[in-house]
RNA sequence: GGGCACAUAACUCAGCGGUAGAGUGCUGUCUUCACACGGCAGAAGUCACAGGUUCGAAUCCUGUUGUGCCCA
């Protein structure tokens, strides 16, 4: 059989895909067993728009090691995939290729527009969902939706009409994060505060009179005022009185409606009842007096500009203030601003009031300025709080039920640490804006009357009958409502959308609530909160059981990724380089408690020297095996054989298999991804590949086969392809590619049975009397290469066992441990010859001597055996000191004490021994 | 300003009440018929600092310092 040396990941991975693909043996349909459990999951979908990166890859790559796992459990195994319709970044995109051909979406049309969207989607969307084919998810294609979906847009009909019938979702004029980059209101969450290096201008409004001409000597005064700590806004001047406030927009006073202090404030009583004057136009603004104001910053005053402050909002609306819009939706002045200013840009309009303010002499003070600024998350641009009509869904009573469930551990996050951030924001939400004056998305089922009445309705038709019983002409022309909403309201149906909601689907019954959900903590508000709101409302039931929070992928530097930085790593290009395989296996053992993990080379180096490993050894196997691969008709081997009994390297690495497949089993079971592969990993390179394999070469190797020959090398087979299939879950392409150049049973490795362990097989004692074995023929060559002595010199050995068990063992494992040490002749004897010039070692009581005349370095052997002596009183006397106290004695468990016990025994006679040596050099 | 994490070997990270582990790197050695993407052997850490709880603390508690993230 031609088998290459090395693993060449572009010359398997190709293949398989295609080959589970068409056969569904992801879909959970395949699995006829009719009373096997149900494991559910539901992909994040990604942007229609996106492709895969580093964070997809983790996310992806842990959730099929779950699906995998759990379907080689034998689990009837449903994962779902499927993308959003990403409302803005799709209309994005396709304006943006609009514009290319010098088109506007309006000069096109709303239905056009849409239609050029679906047209886009058809040839270039989902570009994410073939990339997810060669990391391999095992995901049922036959079930991928879309959030656009004919099905999941009725599903979210449903749900707005049902939750406007119940006075959940609200319509009104409120303040809302406008962005005029993107033309919508945009929600809370989208908002990105950043810090922005800015000025803040103090502003005098002079209070009893009008400013007609430029005052002097106003800033002066202002400097006297408060030098200093003290801050004081009110000044009384020849000229009059003034107030000054501190803004940063100063183009908002355009629209400022009053001027508010603390109500404790008791240094500006005397302005109660009064009024300060607008500067530039002219308005009365009186002063209010709100709670909201902090005394201590500033100067104390606020302006109010109720229509461009969320803050200064609420005060109009509990003083009853007038609402002035002077910024309009494309961020110019509008015309309820004097003239003079309307049409101006907002910067442009700010340095034009600042200027004109300090003609006046009313700019009393500019300094710099840091501070937070709301930007819109997807165009960059400043948000502007703008007072407008829009669409609402009232949270607080949502958000308990959700609340509740996580608390009683319906739902659980791991790490458990994650909650908090979900209380923390469920705890302290606000209503949700729900409507963007988008074209692409889910448009709001509502119709509008010319008198202005307003009815929501799953359609026109429902519209026109619930207008009836209202008492108004059902056949009224209609205007359908433009605002659709945001993508995160169709994608919080998802988990159940996507199985039929509402209908009584099947699949809904069968796989609602879902198993596990992975997911980034980032979204944790944005989407796996609103999913548990949405399930318990309308399913009355969690979505999930678990949250599993996958880490966020740092650079190998520690940072963050990102466009801007530039350190942003491809996946497809890293799994070109290491394998896919490797890839996966480096994420999965990276893979801990952390909120982050970063992507070291180191980790992609090592999973693929682990690839390389798995596929040589494998190739070793083939290459040497083949008189009993075929055994029983390419059927997998047995463990029990009458060819010969086993022996302990037999008995052992079976234990260790057994205790493998239990712990990689445990640790998956507890979404302990490194643990899995970190176990894998050792047993596989240490103890199948660097002992089973040593120990087994000269019978495998044999020219003339014998039956214990064959015995070993059908175990060798036996133990390689279970292997695999416990490594499959994380390395799924090339374990498949070798199973099925192994003695199997069934077509594809990824429906074969995932080994549970067998506890009959479970052997403590062999895996005891290996560990000697191990530890003596380590030492042996510790000797051989602390005295640089090559290899092809004999050796010779002398053991004094400790005892007979000790005799036993190394008497059977004799030809093993003199090849693998490279020992010519080991004597076995009761008590080491006390001849000079041999280096010695202690293993588990039993004694070692090898005769070194001529070789062996004094001084060095001196020093070998004074530094492990040394190590064993250390430990020792640390045993000793707790074992001398009697607190320990009496309050320490009676275990520990019998454990540490028995160790300073042990220890006592290894450095007796030791130390015996030593003198007899 | 509020909250949440994290500080362990040169690097990246496990461990989270019984005297420290991995991967990479490092040192020496071996081209022995699966693998140099390899074998063998080895060196390397007052577990940030200071208190406390405990018979016993890297591990639990408090504080300090430093770093990161989230929310406002």
């Amino acid at each position: 059989m031609e088998i290459p040396k090395a693993y060449d990941p572009k010359e398997v991975e190709g293949r398989w895909y295609p080959f589970w693909e068409s056969h569904r043996y992801f879909t959970p349909d395949t699995n006829t067993n009719p009373k096997a459990p149900v494991f559910s999951m539901v992909i994040p979908p990604p942007n229609v728009t996106g492709y895969l990166h580093m964070g997809h890859a983790l996310n992806h790559t842990l959730q099929d090691v779950l699906a995998r796992w759990r379907r080689m459990a034998g689990d009837r195994v449903l994962w779902l995939p499927g993308t959003d319709h990403a409302g803005i970044a799709t209309q994005m995109v396709v304006e943006r290729q609009l514009a290319q051909e010098g088109v506007n979406r309006r000069d096109l049309g709303r239905e056009k527009f849409v239609e050029r969207v679906w047209q886009w989607k058809a040839h270039s969307g989902g570009t994410i969902l073939k990339q997810m084919r060669i990391l391999g998810d095992s995901v049922d294609w036959t079930r991928e939706r879309f959030t656009m979906d004919e099905g999941l847009s009725n599903a979210v009909k449903e749900v707005f009409v049902r939750l406007y019938d119940e006075g959940l979702i609200y319509r009104g004029e409120y303040m809302v994060n406008w962005s005029p980059g993107l033309h919508t209101a945009i929600s809370d969450l989208e908002v990105e505060m950043k810090q922005v290096k800015g000025k803040l201008y103090h502003i005098a409004y002079p209070v009893g009179h009008a400013v007609t001409k430029p005052v002097e000597g106003l800033a002066e005064a202002y400097a006297a005022v408060n030098e200093g700590e003290k801050k004081l806004g009110w000044l009384q001047t020849p000229d009059g009185d003034f107030i000054v406030v501190a803004t940063t927009r100063p183009e908002t006073m355009l629209g400022d409606t009053a001027i508010a202090f603390n109500p404790e404030d008791e240094r500006y009583r005397g302005l109660t009842g009064k009024s300060a004057t607008l500067p530039l136009v002219g308005r009365a603004l009186p002063f209010i007096q709100d709670e909201i104001v902090e005394k201590d910053f500033g100067t104390g005053f606020v302006k109010v500009t109720p229509a461009h402050d969320p803050n200064d909002f609420a005060m109009g609306k509990r003083h009853n203030l007038e609402f002035i819009q002077v910024i309009g939706k494309d961020a110019r002045i509008t015309g309820a601003a004097p003239e003079k200013y309307r049409g101006l840009d907002r910067n442009e309009a700010r340095k034009q009031v600042v200027a004109d303010l300090e003609a006046l002499g009313l700019m009393l003070k500019i300094e710099d300025y840091t501070h937070n600024v709301g930007h819109c998350q997807r165009s960059g641009v400043a948000i502007e709080p703008l007072v407008s009509m829009q669409w609402f869904l009232r949270m607080k009573s949502l958000a308990e039920p959700a609340i509740a469930a996580v608390r009683e551990g319906k739902t659980k996050f791991v790490p458990e640490s994650a909650a908090k951030i979900y209380f923390n924001w469920l705890e302290n939400i606000q209503d949700w804006c729900v409507s963007r004056q988008l074209w692409w998305g889910h448009r709001i089922p509502a119709w509008h009357t010319l008198d202005g009445e307003l009815v929501v309705a799953r359609d026109e038709a429902e519209a026109r009958q619930r207008l009836a019983e209202r008492g108004i002409d059902p056949n009224a022309i209609l205007r359908e409502e433009e605002d659709v909403l945001d993508t995160w309201f169709s994608s919080q149906l998802w988990p159940f959308s996507t199985l039929g909601w509402p209908a009584e689907t099947e699949d809904l019954k069968r796989y609602y609530p879902t198993d596990v959900l992975v997911t980034a903590f980032d979204i944790i508000f944005f989407w796996v909160a609103r999913m548990m709101m949405m399930g318990l409302k309308f399913m009355g039931e969690v979505p999930f059981r678990t949250v599993y929070i996958n880490a966020l992928v740092l650079d190998p530097e520690g940072q963050k990724m990102s466009k801007s930085k530039g350190n942003v790593i491809d996946p497809l290009e890293v799994f070109d380089r290491y394998g896919t395989d490797a890839a996966r296996f480096a994420l999965t053992a990276a893979s801990t408690a952390g909120l982050t993990l970063s992507l070291q080379e180191s980790k992609l180096e090592s999973a693929r020297n682990f690839a390389n490993k798995i596929w040589n050894a494998t190739r070793f196997v083939l290459l040497n095996c083949d008189d009993v691969l075929d055994a029983q008709g390419g059927e997998p081997l047995d463990w029990e054989t009458e060819l010969a009994p086993p022996e302990l390297a037999d008995l052992w690495i079976l234990s260790r298999f057994n205790r493998v497949a239990l712990e990689v089993h445990n640790a998956l079971a507890d979404f302990r991804f490194h643990e899995a592969a970190a176990t894998l990993y050792h047993f596989f390179w240490d103890d199948f590949c660097d002992w089973y394999i040593e120990l087994s070469k000269p019978f495998v190797t044999a020219k003339e086969p014998t039956p214990q020959s064959l015995a070993v090398k059908r175990r060798i087979v036996y133990v390689l392809e279970r292997s695999l299939r416990l490594l499959h879950p994380i390395m799924p392409f090339i374990t498949e590619e070798l199973w099925q150049r192994l003695p199997h049973k069934g077509e594809t490795i990824s429906t074969s049975e995932f080994i549970s362990h067998n506890s009959a097989q479970l052997d403590g004692r062999a895996e005891r009397e290996m560990a000697v074995v191990i530890e003596t023929i380590t030492k042996l060559r510790n000797i051989r290469s602390t005295f640089n002595i090559a290899p092809s010199i004999p050796l010779k050995a002398q053991i004094a066992p400790a005892n007979a068990a000790a005799r036993d063992v190394i008497a059977r494992m004799e030809g093993h441990i003199k090849r693998l040490a490279r020992i010519e002749e080991l004597q076995m004897v009761d008590k080491l010859e006390t001849r000079r010039g041999s280096a010695r070692a202690v293993v588990a009581g039993s004694e070692i001597a090898v005769p070194l005349e001529g070789l062996i370095d004094f001084d060095k052997e001196r020093a070998r055996l004074e530094k492990e002596l040394s190590k064993l009183i250390g430990e020792r006397e640390g045993l000793e000191k707790r074992l001398s106290n009697q607190d320990f004695i009496s309050r320490a468990a009676a275990d520990v004490v019998e454990t540490t016990r028995a160790r300073a025994e042990e220890l006592a006679d290894q450095s007796t021994k030791l130390r015996a040596m030593i003198e007899a050099l």
